[in-house]
Formats: structure tokens, sequence, C-alpha cells
RNA sequence: GGGAGCAUAGCUCAGUUGGUUUAGAGCAUCUGCCUUACAAGCAGAGGGUCCGCGGUUCGAGCCCGUGUGCUCCCA
């Protein structure tokens, strides 16, 4: 069959991908060999594949298919995430589409809509990693509200609140007055905000001075029950223990004093509004201050204020700033930029909230889970995350767990009208439980209306992906957990990747995973963040379609350190692109010789054979480690420069006959190998080009998919450094050729002056054809009327028709007797320190004296040659 | 305000207990080639005050201090 022009993935791509399948190469059973587990952080249901995405999955397909070619059992479970809030608010948006809002249906009628949804919409995603060739054991798809899945999560719940570390409790929470929820810390973006600095006047009883406050929030004020001031403030010392009235609504409201207070900022006296600032919270917890709560759910001025009832609340801060200046409240404004947070799903300024809420006490758990990370039970790459991880987990705060949604895992909690409660898994134990604890018998009960936090149940994935919550013990959860490696973004160490190990270790009383890879933020050229709003996020399958999947792949992993934020450039797919072509292309050129293939001896191949045998070895080796090490994105240039390099442009050229001229079998033979090998190791990176290109280089009976590798790393120096002395000889020739215009089909005759005629012997025929020669002799003296190249200790005369530019020659010479005489001297004044010879390590010495030699000499064979010439 | 990290060629990055050269790679640039696998290619070349300053050391891109600029996390 002829082959096309140009590597062209998509046909190629389909064909593999369902082949692969069919083989069932991804599905893994427990058996007798080593596990390798990978379970993928799960998507959101809804999503679609993105940059982010295709890294992530293409860094764990490279482990999980290198893995499989190690000879372990690989095992990679796909999934998805309910994603709570992120799913509802996209559901409530449907629903707005139609016409229907949410306050007009029931529960039930919600969720139903919200499960149409999911089965029409969810997954597609899955179905995007199947284009990028991820090699996931589809049988175990897993989705976080799986029934098994459902109870998993529930039952820890229940068992967490008899453990006595889930309790309830009304503190100061974030407010979604969009999504109308509670926020984790987690969950709340700061950004810096340009906002106004209000200095408002308080009347003081009894004193016709008012004492000014400083407030970027004037809407909070018929909120306010205390003003603050720092008891060592001499401006204040006479207004301690008086009275202040709030502007407009003339509360009378206590002046007190805690150290709390910052001097320099604003004027020096706080107004402590007690609802609506976390700090303030606590400070009227510490004097026990009146708690006056003037918003609404959604953002709007309550009741309890008195003034503005009804009004957004940043309506009411330009209207209220336009009263308190009328009625000669507002002394004056400035301009003031601090961090303001805003919800990360809907994007509206969270509200600081005091709030009867779930929360799960988190310092007892966290313990273990700091120790595995400590200890290196569990390493992270690159390591710097350790301390961000170790800073979060000695500061942990207990965690809000409840959130005011329907989609998502309803919280087991039973109350009866008066307000008892119990915690149990379905209602009939909780009428049962009801009577124990409250001695209620056939209480009638009611479910909370809210939903667990989506990350309480993500923090299950590792193991119940198994099961091994739903049913202990079972042969997959024992063979397969612990997992080996987590890859995964920073940005969710905390949410995600911290209390997987305090569930893993928990429940499991083992680690979840023992490696966690980090990735980095995929960025754009310019270094900003993909986002919607910029619309700077490539359409990643309509680039799959243009450069194929693998080109996709390269491309993202080309240069992308773990940890370290990638800035994508679609220039960086055209050089994946391409790379598939150049393979292709040596394809193209081993086939024409199928037909040519002699069974001979040929020596002046050998040479060629013997050193790219070493070179892949040696290369595979370097590979190995650095796998080892996560450093994908360098093994990938590695393999890259190994194919195009050594043996497109090196070997592929040294063993290439001459126009229509045969080929040894032996040569042949071992091309083909050399080849294959190359393929393999490329496999893990570029799944689809290389098993193509394995499977059209010979008839095969196996697939490169599950192939095992070779694990002989072992080499022989002395072809690796004849092979690097060849190299060097024939780039330094084609310079001289280059410098002096001869043009490519003009021959030239070589003079070779050396200690090492025997190398140079074995490989004359294959030399010859490299540089152009038409002969090649071996001398002792000077050739005058030649150029001359210098490669190593030897030289090397190259004699044309052309006259000698003589000048030419010279410079260059020289150029390079400078650049070693200022070498030899910076090792000399190295050597001449007395200092050094008796502080430096013997061999450091040796090795300096190593160097100044081959100086010397190379300063000797230049300075001949220099003679020569004049 | 507290903490972490980064700064090396035009761009993106390597540089592994301080000594393997007067610092490397890919991309980009420049020169010459339509050479019988590949012009999406081949053969070459140029390009750096390793952010500034100071220190430790026989020796610093690497260690310490300091300044500048940037990024991220937490309050």
């Amino acid at each position: 069959m002829e082959l096309s022009k140009n590597f062209e993935p998509q046909g190629i791509e389909q064909k593999w991908y369902q082949h692969w399948l069919k083989q069932g190469y991804f599905n893994s059973k427990p058996d007798q060999r080593t596990p390798y587990t990978i379970v993928m952080p799960p998507p959101n249901v809804t999503g679609v594949l993105h940059m982010g995405h295709c890294l992530n999955n293409t860094i764990q397909d490279i482990l999980i298919r290198r893995a499989r070619m190690m000879g372990y059992n690989a095992c990679w479970v796909p999934g998805t995430d309910h994603a709570s809030i992120a799913t509802e608010a996209k559901v409530v948006g449907m629903l707005r589409e139609r016409g229907i809002t949410k306050s007009s249906l029931s529960r039930d009628e919600f969720l139903s809509y919200a499960w149409e949804w999911k089965e029409k919409y969810g997954g597609i995603i899955l179905q995007q990693l199947k284009k990028l060739g991820c090699s996931l054991d589809w049988d175990r798809t897993t989705f976080t509200m799986d029934k098994d899945y459902y109870d998993s999560v529930i039952n820890v719940f229940v068992s967490l609140h008899k453990k006595g570390l889930i309790y309830r409790g009304k503190r100061m929470i974030n407010w979604d007055v969009k999504a109308l929820t509670a926020l984790s810390d987690e969950e709340v973006i700061r950004k810096e905000t340009k906002q106004k600095l209000y200095f408002l006047k308080y009347a003081i009883e009894g004193s016709n001075e008012p004492i000014v406050i400083a407030t970027v929030r004037p809407e909070t004020i018929m909120g306010d029950t205390a003003i603050c001031v720092n008891p060592a403030d001499e401006r204040y010392k006479h207004l301690h223990g008086k009275f202040a009235f709030v502007p407009l609504i003339n509360r009378r409201i206590p002046i007190i004093t805690d150290e709390y207070v910052t001097m320099d900022f604003g004027t020096g006296a706080l107004k402590v509004t007690p609802a609506h600032d976390t700090n303030d919270y606590a400070l009227g917890q510490k004097h026990q201050l009146e708690v006056i709560d003037v918003f609404n759910d959604n953002g709007t001025i309550s009741e309890a204020a008195g003034i503005y009832v009804g009004q957004d609340r940043f309506e009411v801060r330009k209207k209220i700033a336009v009263e308190l200046e009328e009625k000669g409240f507002l002394l004056k404004t400035e301009e003031y930029t601090s961090e303001v947070g805003y919800s990360e799903r809907t994007d509206v300024v969270v509200e600081p909230r005091l709030s009867l809420q779930w929360w799960l006490s988190m310092e007892k758990i966290a313990t273990p889970a700091l120790k595995a990370v400590m200890e290196d039970e569990i390493q992270f790459y690159p390591p710097k995350f350790r301390n961000v991880y170790r800073h979060w987990m000695e500061n942990i705060k207990d965690w809000c767990i409840s959130r005011q949604l329907w989609w998502g895992h309803r919280i087991p909690a039973w109350y009866n009208e008066d307000g008892k409660f119990v915690v149990a898994a379905n209602e009939s134990e909780a009428i049962n439980l009801f009577e124990k604890e409250h001695g209620i018998s056939n209480a009638k009960l009611k479910q909370d209306e809210d939903c667990l936090d989506t990350w309480f149940s993500s923090w299950l994935w590792p193991f119940e992906v198994f099961k091994g919550f739903s049913n202990p013990g079972n042969a997959d959860v024992k063979y397969y957990y612990p997992t080996n490696t987590l890859v995964t973004a920073p940005e969710i160490i905390f949410f995600w990747v911290a209390r997987m190990i305090m569930a893993g270790m928990e429940y499991m009383e083992e680690i979840p995973f023992k490696e966690v890879y980090f990735t980095g933020i995929v960025r754009d050229k310019q270094g900003r963040k993909m986002s919607k709003s910029l619309g700077n996020s490539p359409d990643l399958l309509g680039l799959i379609d243009q450069y194929g999947a693998d080109a996709a792949r390269f491309g993202i992993m080309i240069a992308s350190p773990a940890g370290n934020d990638i800035l994508f450039d679609e220039a960086a797919l055209e050089q994946g692109r391409n790379f598939n072509n150049k393979m292709w292309n040596a394809l193209k050129l081993i086939k024409m010789w199928e037909q040519r293939v002699i069974d001979t001896n040929d020596n002046d191949s050998s040479f060629a054979v013997e050193w790219f045998s070493n070179r892949l070895k040696e290369a595979s080796g370097e590979v190995n480690n650095m796998m080892q090490q996560f450093r994908l994105s360098e093994a990938l240039k590695s393999i890259y420069s190994l194919i195009w390099d050594d043996f497109c442009s090196w070997y592929l050229e040294w063993v290439k006959p001459g126009f229509e001229q045969p080929i040894s079998k032996t040569t042949y033979l071992k091309t083909i190998e050399f080849f294959s090998s190359l393929m393999q190791l490329l496999h893990p990176f570029m799944p689809f080009v290389t098993e193509e290109i394995y499977h059209q280089l010979a008839e095969r009976n196996d697939d490169i998919c599950i192939k095992s590798f070779g694990t002989d790393f072992s080499t022989s120096t002395d072809a690796l450094q004849n092979g690097d002395l060849l190299k060097q000889a024939i780039s330094g020739i084609r310079d001289v050729r280059n410098k002096q215009q001869i043009k490519p089909k003009e021959t030239i005759k070589l003079f070779i002056q050396t200690q090492n005629n025997a190398v140079y012997q074995q490989l004359q025929v294959l030399f010859a054809k490299q540089i152009n020669a038409d002969s090649i002799q071996f001398t002792q003296e000077n050739i005058s009327d030649s150029f001359t190249v210098v490669i190593g200790k030897d030289t090397f005369y190259i004699a044309t028709e052309k006259p000698v530019d003589k000048t030419g020659q010279k410079e260059s010479l020289e150029k390079e007797l400078a650049y070693f005489q200022g070498f030899l001297t910076s090792v000399e004044k190295k050597l001449g320190n007395e200092r050094f010879i008796q502080n430096a390590k013997p061999d450091v010495i040796a090795l300096e004296q190593k160097k100044k030699a081959d100086a010397e000499a190379k300063i000797k064979i230049i300075t001949e040659s220099i003679q020569a010439l004049s």
C-alpha cells in the first residue's frame, strides 16, 4: 500500500482507539501482578473538556500507559462529580430559559429536571477524553451520586456525627446572595477591589464633639452595636465608657476598647457590626454585644434595619451616602483599595453572615493526614507544595459542610416540629433513634432540606470508586488501594487533596495515594489565565481535529514541568504535527528499502548499527530516570531529539544506501528493530502515531500498547564516544564547506592527521558519503593549499579545486585559539593557587590537570595549523 | 499584615550535595540548499553583565545577606 505524503491522524486515531477497546487493554482486574492505579480527578458532570483537563489527563495517560508497558496491572478509573453548586446553577438557568422558576417547583420536581439534564449532557466530557487517547478502564466509570456512592456519603456523615466530629452550629459563614447558600472559605475568591472609604460622624452623648469612624460599608450602620477604639489611643481616652448615636436611626451604642483596633487605620475608631463582619462578630462575642442582622438572604435590607427595607445592599450604599452627606454626617470620602471576597460560582460579593450550618471538626482528622505528608509517606511533586500543605493543616479551621441546595447528598438529619433532631441514614432509623434520644415514639419527622458540600463526597473518591466503604474489604479495594499517583492542580490542594488524605486515613486507615503530581495552570501566550470572558481558551476538540490528538498531547507536554504554569502556544502543536510527519517520512524511507534487501555482510553500516544500539540504550536509561522523577517534559524532549536527531539525522543517513542501491538484511532488520523500540519509548506520550508506525514497519501479532519495555540500559562507552567523534568531524567539515561556499555537489579530498587511524578506518566509507569526499587518506604531514579543521586531537585537511581563502581560515582558527588560550589561563590560575591545591578534592585537581593537558594539546595542534597556513 | 515561590539567550525552560571547560536545549532569527523520506524539510551560524549590590569560599548561575521586579497562597 502506498503511504500518504504526510501523517493523517483522523482515521488512524479512531481505528486504534476502537482496537484497544476491543482487545480490552484498558480493563483491569486484580491478578498476581503488582497494580499501578490512578483515580482520575472527576470533572464536573456537566463540564466540557478544556485545556486544563487536556494537560491533566494527558499526564495521567502517560503515566498509566508507561506503567502498563512496564508490566504493572495498570488501572485508571474515570468518573464525574455531581458538582452541586455548578450543576444546580446550570439547571436553574436552563429552567429559567423555559420560563420555570426554582421556587415554583417542589424538591422532587426540581431533582427530576436535574437528573434529566444530567442524563442528557452528563459525561460528554468522558467521550471527549477518548478522543485524546486516554486509556481509562471505562467499566469502572463512577459518578459521585451513584446509589452506592450516595449511601456511602450519607453513612460517612452519620459515622462522623456519632464520633462527635460533626456538629450543628451558628457561626459566621460566607453567604452567596445569588445562589442563596453558604460557601466554604475555599469557595471564596479574594479580589483587589476599588472602593470608597466613608468617614462618618457619630454624635457622642453629652458632648458637641462627634467621633469619626471610617468604613467601606455605610449600608451596615443600622447593624452597629458599638464603637471600638484602642485602649492605648490617646485621642480617645476621654471617651472610654461613653455612648454614641448611630446616624439616621439614632440608636445609642457604647464606646468600647480593644487592642484589636489598629490605631493608624482610618481614624482609629471602628464601628462594630457583629452580624456582618467576621472580626466584628468575634469582638461582639468578647464584649457581649447585641447582634442585629440588617440583611435578608438575597442581599436586600431587612426589617431589622428600620430604613431602606427591601432595597439592594449596593443600591443602599449609594443612597445612604447621599443621605448621610445631606444630613451632615459624612465628613469626607477617600479612595481605598482592598480585597473583597467573591463567590467562586456566581461571582457576587460574598456576605459574611451568621447562620446555622453543619460543621466538621477538623483538628483530629487533620493530624494523621499532616504526618503522612511530612514524613514522606505521601510524596509531593514538586516538593514545594509540602510547605503550603503544612501551613494550611497546622491552621486548619472547621469545615462548613452544608449547602442550601437540592442537587447533592441530602443531609441525613431529621427534625420534629419542636426542632429536636437526630442524625440517621434513613427515616425508619431516625424514628427509632428519636425514641432513644428524645423519648418520643413514632415522631413525625422532616428531613433537613440542605445538601452536603460537593467535596464531602469527592473526598471519598480514591476508595469509594472501588466500593471500599460501601463494601468494605472487597477484592478490588484490597488490590488497588492505596492508589499510586494522583495528578491534580495545586488550586485544589485544600479542597480535595488534603481531605482525601484525611478520609483515607480515617476510613481505610491508610493513605489514599503514594505520590501527588501537581500540574500547573494552563495560561495563554501572554500569561493570562484562560477564561470564558477573555475568550482566550482554545477549542481543544477543534485543535485535535486540526493537528491530531498526538500533536495536541505533544504540544501541551513539551513545555510543562511539574507545578509550573504552562504558557499555551499553538506553535507547540505545529511542532507536534511536524514531529508526526518526520516519523512518518522515516517510515516511508525504510519502506522503500523493503524490496532491496540482500543477504550480504555490510561492514560499512556495522559501525552505525553498533553506535545507535548503544545510543538507544543510553537514552532509554535517561528517560527511565526522568520518568521516575516525574520529569515528563524533559523525557519527551529527550525522546524527540533521540528520534529526530540521532535516529533520523544521523543513523538513517549513515545506513541509507545510495540511489536504488541494495541494503544488507542485517542492517535492514536492525533498523526496523530500532524504529520499533523508539516507537515504544514514545508510545505513552503519542499513542496513535506510534501504534500505527509499529504496525506499518512489519507484520505483527501484538500491539505496542501493551508491549513490555526492555530493561537493559548498559552501554559501551567506546561506541558512544566514536559516534560523537564522527558526528563532530562531519559537522566540522560541513561547516567549512558552508563557509567556503563549496557547493553540495562538489566533492572534496580529505586528509586525516591522527593518532587514531583504526577508528577512522572502520567508518571511512560512511564518513566519505556524509561529507561528499571522493577520497579519504591518512597523513602525518601538513597538507598545504587546503582548509583545516581541528576536532579533538585530530586535524582534518580539506582539499578542493577552489583556491584556498587563507585569511578566513586563519581568522577562524585564531578565534578558536584565543578561546583555548583564555580557557588555559583560567585553569592555570586555578592550579597555580596554593589554597586550591590544599583544599580541593584530589579528583577535582586531577580533572583540572587533565583540562590543562587537553587545552595545551589543542593549542599546539591549532598553532601548527595556523603555521601551516602561512 | 503573614507565608511560599520565581528572576538564566528574543520567547519557553534545563542546569541534580559549589569544581565536566569561558553556561545548555527547544522554538524564533540569520545564511546556504527544490540533495533521489521529509521545504511542515536539510546543512550550518549568530545570540547571555545567569535581575542589581554586598558577603562566604581556593572556587558561586548554584550558598548567605540586602535591594528591585513579578507570581501564588492565607488573613
